[in-house]
DNA sequence: GTTTGATGTCGACCATTAAAGATGTAGCAA
DNA sequence: TTGCTACATCTTTAATGGTCGACATCAAAC
């Protein structure tokens, strides 16, 4: 492997002036910039992007860290559609994606923390899912650079979210548009902020039609197809009634699946479902799983086109800046009780 | 930010001396190593990575590239898997994983080329999935260290490989002995070596039960729903008789499944169907999907362990070594003609 | 008084960048 | 023609933050 100097010795010019050509834009002779790019071509010389990195101290680097939990709930594509518009748009700036995936967020804060103390990254993009997260408070007052994904945050910070309380409002508003009108709401835990996003969507959506916010139809439950199942078998024994299910997760509209299947009730004629996600295979289900659509792709785009320019026009610090992605509701058989 | 000198001055010793009782194992003095570490701690000192991988010309990262077309075979949860097999087992050895998503196996060969030219990363692993790809080779020639993760190679290199093979024979057993004799195979594309690799095991099993081994019951198609509904649907107006399909991926089983149900054929009596990769949400299809569960977790701590246990014991460079997973078919109603 | 082992220090090195300094040439007024 | 400034171009030097082998020191042991 050539180093610089050996560039230089063979174009005969000091180090630093191979270092002027590669950088560009300094003042450099035609002449010697045409030796030095052939001595490098003869070379087969690559700059050292850790001796880079020492010399300039910054990486060009970013550090992505999620921890299972959340893994679980961006259950399936989600996460590798996020990784590649990640991916896409670090390439075009040309930054590397540093990955860390932890157990808990116990370990995601350490592992941060070590990313950042240890200079590996230049910034970092969190997805914690929880209400109150330590991390980004933490981060924050360390004027770490990064940004938050896929949640709302209450603090001054980067962010890059899904529209989800509209998403809640608008597929809600879709389901009593078709005739329901006791809709049951499947919640993740109380502290998932993108479920509670949904739920506040789902309650504005209620009292705007004027439809009874009974806190009986709503159950809060693990992100699990067996969670959904419970919850609603719950509802069931509770005689609570409901004709129609919004759930926080594909996951869990699978639990209502599996629910509607196996007390017979019909879908969507006795009972219909919305999920969240868009989970690719749910489209092909019987009937065919009606379900917000997440911009996944764009969502990991932004994320990493907002933590660059933030690392590169590091002109106003603290200051919140949340961009915000619209869903769509696809609209399938599982909600569709009018035929038209 | 704190330094090795600003530590080495507060505990009033040299910073050779730091770096020593950081090292751990050298020859220092209980009582010095007290002051260091508790110099240490005061000033939150943590070692500058770039800076210890620029003097020890190692990095303690390894990257891993995946092509989008990958990406796309490779579908959902498979890829979160693998990652969060390769996190794990990464951590337990204190390195880290630089992930970089392409478009394209030519784009992929560069980018692979760039972090290793660049020094960014120790070693490699490489997920190409078509069957003479120059990358392996030009690594390989190189003496760059990787591994080859969830395909066959025939080149003398490391590989962790699922048993594709045996896995194709016994679903096709299984579909045999579930009373099956006419079995069509879906295929991905002919470069598709995990693909062919079923397909292989396929061949193996119905040869060994004296069954006819038609080529015209075998369809080469791309690994999407739509292309598994159009192989069929060939078939059929071909005249072609099958009275089960066994599809090299779930997407295409799952386009066997829409083929059935578009022309009324009752799965399992009139058309079995396995797939490959027991894609969680296949489970709640009806039927509910045979499919050989692959160990994707696994897959990604085995190749992540290799890897790391060449790059800190390189002895004997140009071996090949070659880990198989084990797989399991996972019976379900779709493939269940006998119900016992 | 020399050997020995434990404990430290020194300084070269890793590959690069950036600020400051050197060199040479041209322009221009005296 | 000389002397001085200005400028372009390149080189030197000193970082960046560590590591590691070679050498120094010193007390205990022989």
């Amino acid at each position: 492997m050539s180093t610089i100097k050996d560039v230089a010795k063979v174009a005969g010019v000091s180090p630093s002036t191979v270092s002027r050509v590669i950088a560009g834009n300094r003042r450099i002779s035609k002449k010697t910039r045409l030796r030095v790019q052939r001595a490098m071509a003869e070379l087969n010389y690559v700059p050292n992007a850790i001796a880079r990195s020492l010399a300039r101290s910054h990486t060009r680097t970013i550090g992505f860290t999620i921890s299972r939990a959340v893994d679980q709930a961006f259950s399936n594509p989600f996460f590798s559609e996020v990784l590649r518009g990640m991916s896409s748009v670090a390439q075009m700036h040309d930054y590397n994606i540093l990955l860390s995936i932890s157990m808990d967020p116990k370990e995601e804060m350490e592992k941060c923390l070590r990313l950042i103390q240890e200079r590996r990254v230049d910034g970092l993009i969190l997805s914690t899912s929880r209400l109150h997260d330590p991390l980004i408070a933490a981060l924050s007052e360390d004027d770490v650079p990064f940004v938050v994904m896929g949640r709302s945050v209450d603090l001054p910070v980067l962010s890059v979210n899904n529209d989800n309380v509209k998403a809640g409002y608008h597929a809600t508003m879709h389901l009593i548009e078709q005739g329901y009108c006791n809709i049951a709401f499947l919640s993740g835990p109380k502290d998932l902020v993108v479920s509670m996003d949904r739920f506040n969507g789902y309650k504005q959506a209620m009292s705007e039609k004027d439809l009874p916010l009974d806190s009986q139809r709503v159950v809060f439950t693990e992100l699990t197809e067996q969670g959904g199942f419970d919850a609603l078998e719950q509802l069931k024994e509770q005689g609570v009634l409901f004709d129609a299910v919004l759930a926080a997760d594909d996951l869990l509209a699978l639990g209502a699946f599996q629910f509607a299947k196996h007390f017979s009730i019909s879908v969507p004629e006795d009972l219909g479902i919305v999920g969240f996600n868009d989970t690719p295979v749910m489209e092909y289900m019987t009937p065919s799983l009606t379900s917000v659509r997440i911009l996944s792709y764009d969502l990991g785009a932004e994320v990493v086109d907002l933590l660059i320019n933030h690392l590169e026009n590091p002109d106003k610090r603290r200051a919140k800046k949340e961009i915000v992605l619209p869903s769509e509701l696809i609209i399938r058989d599982s909600s569709r009780r009018k035929k038209d």
